[in-house]
DNA sequence: AGTATATATATTAGATAGATAGAGAACAAG
DNA sequence: CTTGTTCTCTATCTATCTAATATATATACT
């Protein structure tokens, strides 16, 4: 029931770039260190973020990763939905085919009300938590 | 994201034996049946649940094994907590230390939001999911 | 031209999930 | 006291996925 590091670290790309918001593009290079993650694995991660239109990217020198959207047009919600498959704890829950009991399947009904408690839960923007990190870091001052 | 196998059927498991409780023990055989799964999986699903105290087997000719608390005091928050590694969906939520980042991250902050709201959602006991299940059999009847 | 950066594709090592198999132990019935 | 039923324990297997690395290519600035 753990997230994949694909979306967590996908939010997480989106949160740097969203407090460089209007400061230009973003390298990964940068980006990779501060999360301490390699440059490789991001650069997979960013693929299917810049497929849905969330990074528009610049090529060559000086170049870079650009938020596409206003970060607080941008629900984590959103970020999790698509790098992971779904914010559902079951797959039946978004697909009642794929099992035969669905219909009369107790236990789907609360699979279905913990997912949808989850993705209420994930309605914050990323200008919410580019704030929340500013507030953080100003009261641990010394952690980098 | 998804729930394993193992927390799904742990819980319709024992659903199963909340729905014959009083009715004496239940044979893997017949468990399996019905959830459509392997005897030999079931076995090893129990495990976990026997020492956890949820469950009583006998051996034997006629023996089986019988829910040992009444279905209105074990919550499926228990039971996945027990077969999943926690209701969480980060390690860092339940263990800050795995993380040099956790007191300024503000990712952890909202993955601890969202795993406590699944968490709450989660207090339901199996009670609670055998009348859900007369109620929808009453409203499916051609459904096995 | 040369360099910095992004993009694309392939590969891989390891972990985990999901399941199966077989021998052994307890116990009730006859 | 033997036989058959059922639970119990340990081992093993395979496919899939995760996380990461490597290599080669395309683009664009200076």
């Amino acid at each position: 029931m753990k997230l994949s590091t694909r979306s967590r670290y996908g939010t997480r790309l989106l949160l740097e770039m969203a407090r460089n918001y209007n400061g230009g593009p973003m390298q990964l290079g940068e980006i990779a260190k501060r999360l301490g993650v390699s440059v490789k694995y991001l650069e997979q991660i960013i693929i299917p973020l810049k497929k849905a239109g969330y990074i528009d990217s610049v090529r060559g020198p000086k170049g870079g990763h650009i938020l596409a959207r206003p970060p607080a047009e941008v629900t984590v919600a959103e970020i999790v939905t698509l790098l992971e498959d779904g914010v559902t704890l079951v797959e039946c829950v978004e697909y009642p085919s794929v099992c035969g009991r669905s219909p009369i399947c107790p236990t789907r009904v609360l699979w279905k009300a913990v997912s949808e408690a989850m993705l209420a839960q994930m309605h914050v923007t990323l200008a919410d938590l580019a704030a929340q990190a500013e507030a953080l870091e100003k009261q641990f001052p010394q952690l980098p």
